[in-house]
DNA sequence: CCGTGATAGTTTGATACCAAACTATTTTTG
DNA sequence: CAAAAATAGTTTGGTATCAAACTATCACGG
């Protein structure tokens, strides 16, 4: 790591650098798991976020389509636990996707508080697109991450299973 | 993996904690580097900000001080890089603690757009108290990742720096 | 020096989220 | 069975965040 900083030298300096100190000192925020967490997770969603553009395509839009996709008729509690989620964000996510046609949303016979939900077929379609996205996105995480991929992902998932 | 499985479990679990529904099946979400890391990133931000409660600890005001404390006399722009916030989210948070006497800002001599941060007596004090909490936290990460931290967290940073 | 462009910080507007309060149902229990 | 507790979904209020517009200051080429 860097560890050069602005030494408060005794510099009359005529002329201040413009050259920003890269060198912050993180003192033990560097080997500390949650903020380097953070740092990786705001990275990756960034660059997922910005190769949206054109395409309407937010991770979590997309992983809600996703799941929809593998679970015809599955509530919106449980789209909010798999994505881990409050319910009260689901609401809007799933009112707009329903808004653009894309999901389906209609209210479950068995249990009348329960709305099932489903793509449409132009959900199913607009699925098709976004995951070359998605899948393009994520090779390049998976080339960061390299050949320990698999145990990179058990951990994350250990951490998000088992903390509390 | 999570696979289906009768939730009529004899469990009367007075509060229901946040996991991912088993039955649920996330397809290929479930390999996908990004959506586990925001999993990861989303459960241990959570767990922080709630042992938050009595002390005004979190994950953002704690790394701020950190940061600070290791390098006095740094600008908020120097703060916005090292914690990947824009400039924007830095303005209420350094005044937030300003507010509450733990950071002292003086405008920089050589440039006077420039404010310099560092923890007045107070904010030093109250970061000790932080510090204890914090690496209380992070040890249950510790013991979740187990002997592999070093590369973990290097697959971490690398993909703080390296995603494009 | 002087004007143009860069940089530091603030303000404003938009978005995503959580938590709590609320409504409408269903389940549980005395 | 009726009352109480639990559950699904919505609404509301508050916070964190980014991005763009804005102000003030500084650097640099001419």
């Amino acid at each position: 790591m860097n560890v050069r900083v602005a030494p408060s030298a005794k510099r009359p300096s005529k002329k201040p650098r413009r050259e920003r100190q890269p060198g912050i000192r993180l003192g033990i925020l560097d080997s500390v798991v949650g903020f380097n967490l953070r740092l990786a997770q705001d990275a990756a969603f960034r660059v997922f976020a910005r190769h949206a553009g054109e395409a309407q395509l937010k991770p979590g839009r997309f992983a809600a389509m996703m799941i929809i996709h593998n679970n015809p008729g599955m509530t919106q509690m449980d789209l909010s636990r798999a994505i881990a989620r409050d319910k009260s964000s689901v609401t809007p996510l799933i009112q707009e996707l329903q808004r653009q046609g894309l999901v389906a949303r209609r209210p479950s016979k068995a249990d009348r508080r329960r709305i099932s939900l489903r793509l449409t077929r132009a959900g199913e379609t607009a699925l098709k697109a976004l995951l070359h996205h998605a899948m393009e996105h994520d090779r390049k995480l998976d080339m960061i991450v390299g050949d320990r991929k698999a145990e990179f992902i058990a951990i994350l998932k250990k951490i998000a299973d088992q903390i509390s």
